[in-house]
DNA sequence: GTCCCGCGTTCCACTCACCGGTACGCTGTT
DNA sequence: AACAGCGTACCGGTGAGTGGAACGCGGGAC
């Protein structure tokens, strides 16, 4: 649990509240879910408000555009973004297929950017929104190069069975992720939503081994094969690597254990 | 200036420190920025460290991936976004040239999202960032049409001078503000940035005549000629304008006494 | 019609989270 | 060696923030 004894951690208990899936949340929903007493959500609430992070509609709250602002403002995600995005174009036109960039947060997947046509399969990822590891391609790309440690860590936590297909025996993904440092990309098969596959390649950079991102290309089983595709999404991801590697903006995603450390030389470069 | 005698509003005015450009910030130029005391900055920015919204790198803070995360659940922009991306790859695919979707905030233009591949031309926009409306293609779109109080606020104020072509004389303005709703268009000839190009077209709610957003296609003198790519860049706005109308009066709630999608649209109206 | 429940809002006296001046240690520069 | 600017740590006073209680409202049950 947050700290909710501060007035920083009630505000961001209130704007977590808020799921992907949520648009607009009665101030009585919002004191369910913060577990806060009513008089303070509403004082609160309404500070956010006045502090445009939320907007006060007439049915409840909704997070406002004003945070979407200042979200995109996180230098990290930003630049990975702005560096990526004409690839990741690229790689839709080659393909037509929604194309994914993520970066891995914790022991999960957070999408950065999802490009896709109005044909794209129904898959229930969003921009901004998170998947486990071990069931999608970007996942398993990203798994594979975060080093043992982290494997270690997700192989032996319970491994949460989407589909008939997710891989649950920690055994099996443990076999396939050495596959997938050996072929440099992942597949995924159904594992995270029935009717979809996946390949995904890592974004690397190069002075160290540190995976920064993953791109990937998603299809419906039917028109949709992956492997011919193998080669245009490798191309991607090592595109975006080296860019971003030749720009000199050396990116270190946010690890909520290990954080902090190897930014140093960027500091000057950018003034 | 921000109430900066509250915990929130503290936190904000150091958020809100950081610029587009800004990646990473010292505490001193935090202090700078915001006025407060420097141990207030410390204690503060740690908090903010610790509820994920900063990150500590070696040189100082920057805005964090929670952030991020956060802003991308805004609902209002991220239901338009998912929505419009189809339609800008579209328009991607038949252009070649860059595309933006903006909406409108105060004054300002916010850019939604910016997609270009690798021969885009060099313009100062980027996603999340703001623009004056009198001087740019879906500025001057937002500005038609949103209704006359607003145009005689900004064109009373004074119209800043950005480049040699930039419009500064209200009248001319005026007029231009009357062919772009006579014509459901509007064009920018190097007005914000020299050497570009953009062709901008309304997304209009279908109930009523309040613009939602704008969208444009942006592209370099010399290989670009904005006139061929009126009749994209409409339809491109119009299908969006569309698909939202109809998405608003379809869904159904899922859970009972949802009323809250119902309010998504008229949500997406206000703005 | 009446009752009743859940919602959003307002109020106010207590108190603890927040404040910011002060001081310290460090690193480069003059 | 003296200095200037930075990040960090400490700590007593106090007012911003707190949350329980009470109110008005709308709508569903009966």
């Amino acid at each position: 649990m947050d700290e909710l004894d501060t007035v920083l951690g009630k505000a961001l208990a209130i704007l977590r509240s808020f799921t992907p899936n949520d648009t607009v949340l009665p101030l009585a929903e919002l004191v369910r879910r913060t577990g806060l007493p009513k008089g303070t959500v509403h004082r609160v609430a309404g500070d956010l408000v006045g502090h445009r992070l939320l907007d006060k509609t007439a049915t409840g709250y909704r997070l406002s555009g004003g945070l979407f602002e200042l979200g995109l403002r996180a230098s990290v995600e930003r630049s990975l973004l702005e560096v990526a995005m004409p690839f990741l174009q690229d790689l839709y036109e080659r393909t037509h297929e929604t194309v994914h960039l993520g970066v891995r947060d914790g022991d999960e997947v957070v999408y950065v950017a999802k490009i896709g046509g109005h044909r794209q399969a129904a898959s229930p990822s969003r921009t901004g929104g998170r998947m486990p590891l071990h069931c999608t391609a970007i996942g398993k790309v990203l798994l594979a190069y975060a080093g043992p440690e982290l494997q270690q860590e997700v192989l032996a936590g319970p491994l949460e069975r989407r589909t008939p297909h997710t891989i649950v025996a920690p055994g099996r993904l443990r076999r396939q992720l050495d596959g997938v440092l050996e072929k440099g990309v992942a597949f995924e098969r159904e594992e995270s939503t029935a009717g979809l596959l996946c390949v995904a390649a890592p974004v690397l950079g190069t002075d160290d081994t540190a995976v920064l991102a993953a791109i990937s290309v998603t299809g419906p089983v039917g028109r949709f094969k992956p492997e011919p595709h193998v080669d245009a999404v490798r191309a991607a991801a090592t595109g975006v690597g080296s860019t971003l590697a030749w720009r000199g903006s050396l990116i270190r995603p946010a690890d909520p254990r290990a954080a902090s450390v190897a930014v140093a030389r960027q500091g000057l470069a950018q003034r």
